[in-house]
DNA sequence: CCGTATCCTGTCAGATACTG
DNA sequence: CAGTATCTGACAGGATACGG
């Protein structure tokens, strides 16, 4: 082939290992994963039910901007998936709560990294976009 | 109704504590980076690059199923967030390579945790799936 | 109060073709 | 080889109304 020579200057000290991890067939376990977590709902919700369990109006008005629809479709596959937990109420108005599972903590843990990190890094990201961004214009 | 004693046969020694994170305004840091990553692809790139180096085509075969469309945009993307690298030679086809950066290799790090959780609870994942799954049935 | 059903809209990914 | 441009269809998600 060419050989173009490439220097390589980058990546001075950062940490050298990151683990590779396996996401690379469509059905394996850690690309579900990652799917699921691909609906940012889902984050919110953890998020929250991490904090205490709650009754669904109250999610809904805590979490601002999601449906009805869309709430209860996510809290029905955080179910599903073992994450979190529904308990309905036989009382006169039918009361429901959610709570989340050990399972769902450790998850949540897990986003709470990420987020984070986000907060860590937030300035570094920004500013790689204002050099982006200034570079393509001219 | 209240204490219901809900038993810990799973996550034997899992941090108690969850720390809150904040993701309910939309502009938020938090928020900015968890709508990054709800981009399966990008997930996926940064793994594949946080290993080695790689040029475009390299990277569409290794990744099966992105577009080529999809991969540019997203690429693009990252490289805009200042989490990847690009470099262009000037070669007779031109040669382009994609490299991670010392910042997209902290993300990565943490992005492997949340495999790491996929791998180590997929199938109690599963079984809960199973379980629902058969109770909805009849 | 807690959802489900229906309609409707915008977004976005895939396919295809073309350029440097 | 490394993209960009355009079109099109599928599908997620919002609004609304209704049922348990």
């Amino acid at each position: 082939m060419t050989s173009p020579g490439h220097p390589e200057e980058t990546t001075p000290a950062s940490p050298p290992v990151v683990p590779p991890y396996d996401v690379y067939c469509e059905a394996c376990p850690t690309r579900l994963v990652l799917d699921r977590l691909a609906d940012k709902w889902v984050v919110l919700i953890l998020g929250r039910l991490a904090l205490r369990p709650m009754r669904f109006n109250q999610l809904r008005r805590d979490i601002q901007g999601v449906s009805q629809k869309v709430l209860s479709q996510t809290l029905k596959k955080l179910e599903r998936d073992g994450l979190l937990h529904r308990r309905a109420f036989a009382t006169v108005p039918v009361t429901v709560e959610y709570s989340i599972t050990p399972l769902g903590e450790t998850l949540a843990a897990r986003i709470a990294e990420i987020a984070r990190w986000a907060e860590q890094h937030i300035e570094a990201v920004m500013e790689a976009q204002r050099r982006y961004d200034a570079a393509g214009a001219r």
